[in-house]
DNA sequence: GTCGTGGGTTGAAATGTTTCATAAACGTAG
DNA sequence: CTACGTTTATGAAACATTTCAACCCACGAC
């Protein structure tokens, strides 16, 4: 029971009668003590109630077992389907995952950097706000094991799991053009965001090897990659001259995607034959909304199982290479840009 | 700069000339340190790239700068919005929190909570799978300080966090009578979820105070209460004889509600003249559905703050008294059930 | 010149584990 | 009966920090 304070290896191994050493072999190498002291120092352990100190353990140690995810923005599903793919892996290494949220701010997301270094975590994983911040390449230096998720570095200094944003943009237009539009917009922001600098910049690509006017492809920035900021992106469409006013929207993520088709349905358009939609990532919803998402689809939970993995081995492979995994992101049509 | 280990106060100690002692004080009271000094073992901080170890100094210390929270499903956003909550208060109070997920599955939970048990966390919240599971007692008579969110202890032997869920189901069902409705399906489960059940009781209670008949309150039970689940109640639903048919759901979370009405505008079905619809929780998505979705709003950052301040105030006032913290949720009405 | 006074610094102890070299106990082969 | 191996158990050291009593020294008061 519990007498003041939580019990140590020093009160079960008194209560035993054997020493410290056989209590701790019984935890951690069980095939060297003898049956009979085993059970009576197992025994001792559920009387008192006794949990291991995993503070002690560690500082002996020297590391921690738990892996850690910086996550970009709490909001989107996207990210958290991400953590669930790391922590099956982490769970696999019987490893724990602290899960942390920048929500898109540099210095909440060197805070929690900071924080993550005193606990000594065996590895990071993180979707930078930027993936050039020398905060990031401290870590490297430091010989922190160290994997970026959804994003690359410019060299490659170090893991990373991304997706061909790339050519996401690319097979979103190509789909629209295919269903027959010739005035697209582009609904994505703010461009410090490297995933949305990509998806524009392939879809520009493809767009003008279709021979198609450049003007004809129109960019409207947002502040955020948010349900709200997609409405209001829609309200700016809306406002269009007639003539301007674009017959599709690829948008950078499926956020965007679900504001911007909420704001046109209430607006009274019919999705798609006014106005059709693609969005990005896949997450959940896409396939649930009303009318059902046409999306660039990421594998999310294989990006953070891929990306567990990478850390795991830089931090316990002593020849480990670092790594730039790639995914290709294919479109799945659905109902929001079928054919007219 | 790095040789191999990463610098320990030792090394800076040497680094700066000064003892041990010295550079903890430059740490943890500045203002007994003479500024000469201090400058001194600064420089040699941050010369040598010193980090502090958090596992020796909770060692010592017998307490960690951690919350944790161990929430019910991940892929359902309301909790994400309550961790939000929760981690705003331990921002607050210079703490991280530890966010994990029990994904419904006791063992799973369980096993959580014995990992932060190790790690000795300051206090843990939880929405857990079953708010009278005996480890749940356990962690009470050990000490550990802990505060159910969007639950509570039939005794009152913890704090809790909570909204009145029989409220909740009294106003959405007098909202869909008041809408004219006379056939209501309550969809929802498993009956092992607390909030189902007490939800469900408020739906009745106040269906009979109306006069209505029983029967004309059909409990359509789901394996879960995810969006999937939602679409095959649908279809459970459209497959009633048209006698019998509901012409409105009261849905016990906002995820069922969405795939509900998914299924329904995929069928046909016009919402919500054909089918009123009505959710619970009011998360961010229920208003960006392309019918937006009424719904009982819960206060959800305010759930987690209000937790995370209970267990501060468990864990760091030693005449804390354990309280049960009451919301009172409120009808959101928007058009997926607008009067006919 | 001695005695406090008090700011600044020190060194050792303590925290709970794990590890490792060593010791004890116990068979068994010679 | 001894010597030797094997199996089990022990005790001390080490990990990085914090805390606290003790100490030093300069300075002003007497």
């Amino acid at each position: 029971m519990l007498n003041g304070r939580t019990p140590s290896v020093k009160d079960v191994a008194a209560a035993a009668g054997v020493s410290l050493g056989t209590v701790s072999n019984v935890m951690n190498r069980p095939e060297v003590v003898s049956a009979r002291t085993r059970e009576r120092v197992e025994r001792a352990m559920a009387d008192l109630g006794f949990v291991r100190n995993e503070s002690a353990r560690q500082l002996r140690a020297g590391t921690s077992r738990t892996l850690a995810y910086v996550m970009l923005d709490g909001t989107n599903p996207f990210f958290h389907d991400v953590a669930q793919g790391i922590e099956l892996a982490a769970e696999d290494a019987d490893l724990s995952l602290f899960i942390c949220n920048s929500n898109s701010r540099a210095e909440r997301e060197e805070a929690h950097l900071d924080r993550l270094l005193q606990q000594r975590v065996q590895g990071i994983l993180i979707t930078p706000v930027n993936s050039e911040a020398p905060y990031l390449y401290d870590l490297t230096r430091r010989g922190v094991p160290l994997v970026i998720v959804d994003r690359r570095r410019d060299d490659e200094s170090c893991c990373s799991v991304a997706v061909d944003d790339v050519h996401g943009g690319r097979v979103a237009i190509e789909h629209l053009v295919e269903q027959g539009h010739t005035k697209v917009a582009f609904i994505g922001g703010p461009d410090s965001i490297g995933q949305v600098r990509e998806r524009l910049q392939g879809a520009r690509e493809v767009w003008a090897e279709l021979g198609l006017p450049a003007d004809d492809l129109v960019y409207l920035p947002t502040e955020a990659m948010t349900v709200g900021e997609g409405r209001s992106a829609g309200e700016r469409l809306a406002g269009l001259p007639a003539r301007r006013r674009p017959t599709a929207a690829f948008c950078a993520n499926d956020l965007l995607a679900l504001g911007l088709l909420q704001q046109g349905i209430g607006a009274g358009l019919r999705v798609p034959d006014d106005l059709a939609i693609v969005g990005f990532d896949d997450i959940e919803f896409a396939a649930a909304a009303a009318v059902p998402l046409t999306s660039v689809r990421q594998p999310r939970q294989e990006l953070g199982r891929a990306a567990a993995q990478l850390v795991l081995d830089e931090a316990t492979n002593p020849d480990h290479e670092h790594q730039q995994l790639f995914f290709t992101p294919e479109l799945v049509a659905r109902a929001s840009s079928r054919a007219r």
